[in-house]
DNA sequence: CCAATATCTGAATGATCCTTCATATAATCT
DNA sequence: AGATTATATGAAGGATCATTCAGATATTGG
């Protein structure tokens, strides 16, 4: 493999009809099963293939080498992600901070919550690709959501408005990963998300308005 | 290879004569440039001794295969850190542990940011091992250190102070590391650092005795 | 029903690269 | 110095896999 420049990330072939979309399909889901047992280096092109039941050929149609599959699958999380935390942030419109940091939390939690091993997996699986950009846009497009919410509502002293929004995406969004990181178990995980609101409600609280 | 033993991890061989001494920090210094340069991905058995300049079966006189390596070069840092923090924790004992938060923070921060790109490399290169072993012993250690200020010299009403530090290991970490993995510059990193100082200060402030 | 197009197949290719081992050189000890 | 142990060499073996491509099969539109 060529040290920098994979070729090409972006996908081959967009499926038309539907029969291509099950595949597709079939794919990602293949690679996800491949990913929680064998993880990322145990994920080979045929292995994938077989688990989804269609040959090799097929999923180089659609994605040009094998880190392109894994780029996409993260993409997809990511995307459906940033939706929900946009959706939040339209929801906690005009409500004080307090309360959108908490719902921000609650909205990142459910969201790795939902498939904690896979979490797990695609959180390792995107430190051997080249995803910079992705999740340099990732961070771009959430922090341009938060930033409105708290901007707007706000009329802040010290820090201003922009640094207080990046210290709170930093600090939730990363012990979020790092809780996740850990093995614990269900009550430690749920104690450590209320410390975390605790802890931004008292950030706000002290530095807020 | 084997999906999941990886044989060993452990070091096949202790040096005992000098110039061996001198081999094995070669290959842990070329195993970083590579690292740096190619990234996991581009770190090859031959392409490390290569650039130690001995041979790779030299390599595999200390280490049974390539995991081991990487394992190792983890393993040495993190013990490295484990100490720092022990030592910061020495030093704080009987301190009110807001200050005690900040020298952690100031502590963690420092041995990141000694050498960044090194600190990414090493964060990547995490995600491909099984290292869970490895970082649940450093998390243990840590907590150990950290519980014994956090109990010593308080007492907490609400939550009790095995909670609390967990909380502020998690948090501490986690953020650091995000903190990292964006690609910010100097003054948006400090300003994270000081954010999260005050973050911890306000949070102790609100829960404290 | 017949083109035109979309999708699928999977053996073969070729490259990469980890790991071994038989042999060589150097250090240490008695 | 001779024997023993430590360390170094690197070509060759062999396994794994990503990727291609020439040809088969299915779907769609007219």
């Amino acid at each position: 493999m060529p040290p920098q420049p994979p070729k090409a990330l972006k996908p081959r072939k967009t499926p038309s009809q539907s029969r291509s979309r099950v595949t597709v399909d079939a794919i990602f889901e293949a690679t996800i099963q491949v990913l929680l047992s064998q993880g990322m280096a145990g994920l080979t092109t045929t292995g994938v293939a077989e688990r989804a039941g269609v040959s090799v050929g097929t999923m180089y149609q659609y994605f040009p080498n094998k880190q392109a599959l894994v780029y996409a699958l993260n993409e997809r999380f990511l995307t459906t992600l940033a939706e929900q935390v946009e959706a939040t942030c339209a929801r906690m419109q005009g409500r004080p901070f307090e309360e959108a940091a908490e719902a921000l939390i609650d909205t990142y939690w459910a969201a790795k919550t939902e498939r904690p091993e896979l979490t797990r997996a695609l959180y390792r699986s995107v430190a051997e690709l080249e995803t910079d950009a992705l999740l340099h846009a990732f961070a771009a497009r959430v922090d341009k959501a938060t930033t409105e919410i708290f901007c707007q509502t706000s009329d802040f002293r010290s820090p201003d408005a922009g640094e207080v929004n990046l210290l709170l995406t930093t600090v939730i969004y990363g012990s979020v990963r790092n809780a996740f990181e850990r093995g614990l178990g269900q009550e430690e995980i749920s104690g450590l998300k209320s410390g975390l609101k605790a802890m931004c409600r008292a950030y706000l609280v002290a530095v807020g308005k």
